[in-house]
DNA sequence: CGTTAAATTGAAGATCGTCAACCAAGGTGG
DNA sequence: CCACCTTGGTTGACGATCTTCAATTTAACG
């Protein structure tokens, strides 16, 4: 018997795989039932600590939650962003520990997946297996945009290109009002995102806010031109995977 | 009935593989069977065209591949660099298209695998499928590591580093000659795999030869202090998964 | 030998980081 | 109710890293 909440923590995971393949609804009940328990989690705690052994996958329902690996002389860096519906850490069925952490960039609530769920799953069902192996698979797309973000794209370009692919992520999951939506992040999360120190990020924010495509402020994303801020950061929404397979 | 070559093309994929899981001779004669022919490419030539419907997955034999993607201005950015025993674009079989191309930076020979071969593994082989999934996290994290290194290492420390990289990568699949390795690539694919410009990787290099740590001509990357190398990078290869899991 | 791709070097400049100060908002306790 | 503190945001001056442009050398190969 799947907890309370087990269904709307599905909800938006399904939203995502279905924009690629047929789900059923067994796989769906399968899914919902693979989830032992639902936490909350204040903004700032530490989910998952590099290294760790792990016996579960967590599967975010609500909040913004980062991946993270630091550096020696105190440098971190973001290496993805998640919000609602991601599941964060399905990568840690597969490989055990993690070479990275991840921390809650706000108050968020999880679901956890034993990897003994997991495990069932894989054994009968290999259609679902297949989209939760997508899913990861749709994940280590948005890391290969990252990694041509910060190799190749200006400091503006991250940083509005960042945005763009939240306004889209969060878009196919309702979490969009029009051209604006809630990321109640700070700047230092920002920079530790594109690469870049906070004092810089500010500076982009402000120059993007003066170019009348963007304003972030107390954490409300406000897209003034969608058009041009895509633009600005040559922003193609092909590697996010969200329309159906061409075949 | 694999092909001639079949066997060698799985031998180094199941070395990797081995050192996170038991592999057994079945599993092993399954991924043989799996091959459909063995191509050889010359350099330069683009395997796999971002955006074009896939049917099958390549395996890297022999020879060195890239994944890039590409941007307005003619900036190029390599997601990452491939050896041989790698499954270069399994996560193709997942995606159905890529958002990338692949191309050889070496004259290649390469192995075919058909989707449907994999599905057929999927479908009636649940732990060979979970160690092809684990294939594709692995190189997720290898990944990571790379926006790490792109967002917050000097540059010293990127080219350092993609170095240390294959250095232990091609140590396991026994193509390293005690402190030496053939890397037949150019220091402009060095350039775009770091995120820099092929003179500033010039003179990185030079750096790094001064120092004493590397010496990287003609095709052979030279390594005369690994320690001082892997220092000098802030590698640290628990990111590589080449070690058992602990549990 | 001539031709081409790759590597190397120098000079100049742009982008981004560093350091440091200051401001704004929100919460806390006296 | 308001001083105080903390966190996050903003701004300026300066400097380092890396890029750009351009020329030159080296190596590989017919």
């Amino acid at each position: 018997m799947p907890p309370d909440g087990a269904a709307e923590a599905i909800a938006r995971l399904l939203v995502k795989l279905r924009l690629r393949d047929r789900v059923t609804e067994h796989e769906a009940s399968v899914l919902r039932g693979a989830i032992d328990r639902i936490v909350d989690h204040p903004a700032g705690q530490v989910l998952v600590s590099e290294g760790a052994p792990l016996t579960f996958s967590i599967l975010l329902i609500d909040g913004f939650v980062a991946r993270f690996k630091d550096l020696a002389e105190g440098q971190r860096q973001i290496t993805e962003l998640h919000v609602a519906g991601d599941f964060v850490d399905l990568h840690g069925y597969l490989l055990k520990r993690l070479e990275h952490s991840i921390c809650a960039l706000t108050p968020v609530r999880i679901a956890i997946v034993p990897h003994a769920a997991l495990t069932a799953i894989t054994e009968s069902e290999p259609h679902l297996t297949r989209m939760l192996w997508l899913s990861t698979q749709m994940d280590a797309a948005i890391q290969r945009e990252r990694i041509l973000s910060l190799g190749r794209r200006t400091a503006v370009a991250r940083v509005a290109h960042v945005i763009c692919e939240l306004f889209h992520r969060l878009k196919i999951i309702g979490m969009v009002d029009g051209t604006s939506f809630a990321l109640p992040i700070t700047q230092v999360d920002l920079a530790d995102a594109t690469g870049l120190t906070p004092v810089h990020v500010n500076r982009m924010l402000g120059r993007l806010r003066n170019e009348r495509l963007l304003t972030f402020r107390g954490g409300i994303a406000q897209i003034h031109d969608l058009a041009g801020l895509e633009e600005r950061a040559e922003f193609d929404p092909a590697y996010l995977f969200m329309s159906a397979a061409r075949r």
